[in-house]
DNA sequence: TATTGTTATACTCTATAACTATA
DNA sequence: TATAGTTATAGAGTATAACAATA
């Protein structure tokens, strides 16, 4: 079961509409999960404004991002980071590559692996993307305060099988 | 750009962390959209347990409970409240139909719509899997006190570009 | 002319397996 | 033997366009 990257856009149909007049949603409307499924088609549709016309993908945008704050980083640690396989971060770091926006360089103490670096060029397109992004993230929780924002990343970060669900600590 | 149904699963991989040890994300963290990434990886790789044995998947689930909540629900209209185009809604009528579990039937006022109805079979299905997903809900919310599981709900209603953002609602 | 369901097609993303080079 | 990166391949899911039947 693939994890969706929401769904490829309709270019010419409306917007999803998360509850349709006069639909009755029944259970889902009870379902955290589906809210989240939800709220990420909505999302989703937005990102793509922002993402195309810097060559960016949701993947390669937080790529950069992580090899910023980690550089060095090493492809395979970035993909479980992202939640990818080898394989697709393959494709992820060629595209940033051959934007010139960051070089694989040899690994110090280990051969086999990639050292990934960003250019100043790599830099600079990042820089612009993060404000962008910020914006875009700060226009979807335009209504919400600050301290419902934190509230709702808090949720999700705890949200799920493993991990997450831990009574001790009270985000609200 | 696709809407991310989460990634397919590795199977003999390790379930995915959202915080790595020893790893810096950056602005990563401050963004909405990004956990909700996050959030739906982690979900989907325990969605599968449940979905697969019933021969099930999410937007076929989700099929199943609007059309019981609203039979003779047509075909389009049900793509449009799922978020899914016409061509995708036909395979999974098909599979459901192909399962005996609903009937494709004329449409009493439009003889080019489908009107939807489920069977006695499919409603028994539906019963089941409505009891296995809530089940895995409450888990996946297992820490959460009841007034926290609505707020993420309704905050995460209110993500998003356009119909969110309603400054004069305050769910928390 | 527009809409419902359908089919055919292409595209994207992903997982899996196999290969290489290092360890 | 095991691991990092790579390549090749197949599969799932989706959008797009075009078609028939009906409105």
């Amino acid at each position: 079961m693939r994890v969706p990257r929401p769904r490829q856009l309709r270019r010419n149909a409306s917007p999803f509409e998360r509850h349709v007049p006069g639909v009755r949603y029944g259970v889902l409307d009870e379902l955290a999960g589906y809210a989240v499924r939800r709220a990420q088609i909505a999302i989703y549709e937005d990102l793509d404004h922002v993402m195309t016309p810097l060559q960016l993908t949701p993947p390669r945008f937080s790529s950069m991002v992580l090899i910023e704050a980690n550089p060095g980083i090493r492809q395979s640690d970035l993909a479980t980071v992202i939640g990818v396989g080898r394989p697709a971060m393959v494709a992820i770091i060629d595209h940033l590559q051959s934007q010139g926006w960051l070089r694989r360089e040899v690994h110090a103490g280990d051969g086999r692996a990639n050292h990934l670096v960003l250019t100043r060029k790599g830099l600079a397109l990042l820089a612009r993307a993060k404000v962008m992004m910020l914006d875009l993230d700060r226009r979807w929780t335009q209504g919400f305060s600050e301290h419902e924002r934190r509230t709702l990343i808090t949720l999700l970060d705890r949200l799920g099988p493993s991990p997450a669900a831990k009574p001790g600590e009270d985000p609200a």
